[in-house]
DNA sequence: ACATTAAGTGATT
DNA sequence: AATCACTTAATGT
């Protein structure tokens, strides 16, 4: 099968007619094993890739050598992040990892300028690249978040009983929403989690801490 | 008994 | 997590 239907065929539905020729002169189509490194942190970028079949998983490794995921990128996906670091620093800021067999097409950085610039299209694909990865972030943002206000209110509570040398608060829902900046019935759900791990109990009016 | 306010819940976004 | 829309429980008059 030649370059220019197989990118047709992945691509056809999202890439112009014409954006489809440029990068089937230009780009080009190769597969990697699984477990293939494509992109190593601190490599300069060369080509953009764009998966075309099989999954790929772009991630960060930390000092500790531990190798976090940042996201997979499946077929008609391309690397989001190498469209924001070509377009400045040309260094990578992730490793690029095979997940499974997979093929990709390879488009020279320095071309895309001109991507860009010529093809709707390919500006669209982009955006909706970085609005989809946006997304993710957000979700993200909103989880840990969630997870840090039940230790928000215990550590509220804590202060509170400290500070009037008593296990019994007297405070409504209401008023620790308030200070915490959230909403009451959050206050209270998370509250009466915190009483089903047995760390308080719940009064009107009242909360008494355990231990 | 009735009204008011605090707290609990399910569903949705 | 936030908001809505109710329900239920506790308290004051």
């Amino acid at each position: 099968m030649n370059k220019q239907h197989k990118l047709e065929k992945v691509l056809g539905d999202i890439f112009s007619e014409k954006l489809l020729e440029d990068l089937a002169a230009n780009g080009r189509i190769e597969s990697f094993e699984a477990g293939t490194q494509l992109i190593s942190r601190g490599d300069e970028i060369k080509d953009i890739p764009i998966v075309l079949s099989g999954t790929a998983k772009v991630v960060r490794t930390d000092s500790s050598g531990e190798e976090h995921i940042l996201f997979y990128l499946n077929e008609k996906e391309a690397c989001t992040a190498t469209f924001s670091i070509c377009a400045i620093t040309k260094t990578s800021e992730i490793d690029f990892i095979m997940e499974t067999d997979a093929e990709l097409l390879l488009y020279p950085v320095h071309l895309m300028d001109h991507l860009t610039k010529e093809f709707p299209s390919w500006r669209y694909y982009v955006c909706r690249n970085f609005n989809q990865r946006m997304k993710e972030f957000l979700d993200m943002m909103d989880t840990i978040v969630f997870m840090k206000m039940d230790q928000r209110i215990m550590k509220y509570l804590e202060k509170a009983s400290k500070a009037l040398q008593t296990k019994i608060i007297n405070i409504t829902h209401q008023e620790i929403a308030n200070d915490l900046s959230t909403s009451r019935v959050v206050v209270s759900r998370l509250l009466k989690q915190l009483e089903h791990e047995g760390r308080i109990k719940l009064y009107r009016n009242r909360i008494e801490l355990l231990n």
